[in-house]
DNA sequence: ATAGACCCTCCAATGATGGGAGGGTCAAGC
DNA sequence: GCTTGACCCTCCCATCATTGGAGGGTCTAT
């Protein structure tokens, strides 16, 4: 196997990430080429795809991009406390659960609505009810 | 109480709609002002401002633009077959569902990665483990 | 030399929302 | 009548991560 520098096609082959996420990332200054080519074309090392591939973990357990460029920071750094690390995963974790309650009781009063309407041809509908405001049995289901 | 026409600001205190969506809302089609005053004012009335709140209160379950504007032609008719509105929700509560799973399952990884981390000055940390590709004992708790 | 696959940069759009600039309208008080 | 301040108007811009395309340059194999 070439272990020379790859060109961005191959770094994305190697890394999962899509040819414009990683102009985007160098872009940003998130994961700089490691070199220009003559032809001007990126040049990408294994270090490089490392990283890639690391970005791409991150964003698949839904850290935003502020985050990953201080969790590669701290990746890049062999004398990081782990400590750092922890925090700023914790905080990503109770913004994760915060959003998930917030779906869950949508998701709530929505099934509960759903179950309670006929779904048939006649137009009476419990769920455009609480929609517009229904003043009927409210104060139970309907609080979000 | 002063049932003539409002203006913006007035509808978005009676709405609880912010004027600036309200006027996203007006340009979009969704909710068209019932006329225009003479120095060009949009005029809403009471009909209008239920609207506004149907929109507000179907935003806070999650729907989305496309979904609010056939609720409320739906809403809109009285004819409607039941069914329909329905549907709606059922496609839409899936999708949260699918959506509260994935994120379950970030936060699941994540809390699992943090309570494996010490959390103190040394640099070895499971979370940057994880997110560089460790091969150590994966299969299980990587899986998405 | 030419075709085809690749690369480059720049621009635009997504969805819902907020912010602001620059300017017009209206009502109250003088 | 005129000023002041609150309100309204229409544009434009930014968000966040990602995708798409246009227009054009580079490389490789035939």
């Amino acid at each position: 196997m070439n272990m020379g520098p790859m060109t961005i096609g191959e770094a994305a082959k190697a890394s999962g990430v899509s040819v414009k996420m990683i102009r985007y990332y160098d872009e940003v200054g998130l994961v700089r080429p490691a070199s220009r080519s003559e032809g001007n074309y990126r040049e990408y090392d294994t270090r490089a795809v490392n990283e890639l591939r690391f970005i791409k973990r991150a964003r698949a357990l839904g850290f935003d991009m502020a985050e990953i460029a201080q969790l590669l920071s701290l990746w890049r750094d062999r004398e990081r406390p782990s400590r750092e690390v922890k925090a700023i995963a914790q905080r990503h974790l109770a913004d994760l659960d915060t959003r998930i309650r917030e779906m869950q009781a949508m998701a709530d009063t929505l099934r509960h609505l759903a179950h309670c309407c006929a779904g048939d041809d006649r137009p009476d509908c419990p769920i455009l009810a609480d929609l517009g405001g229904a003043d009927l049995g409210r104060a139970d289901h309907t609080t979000l």
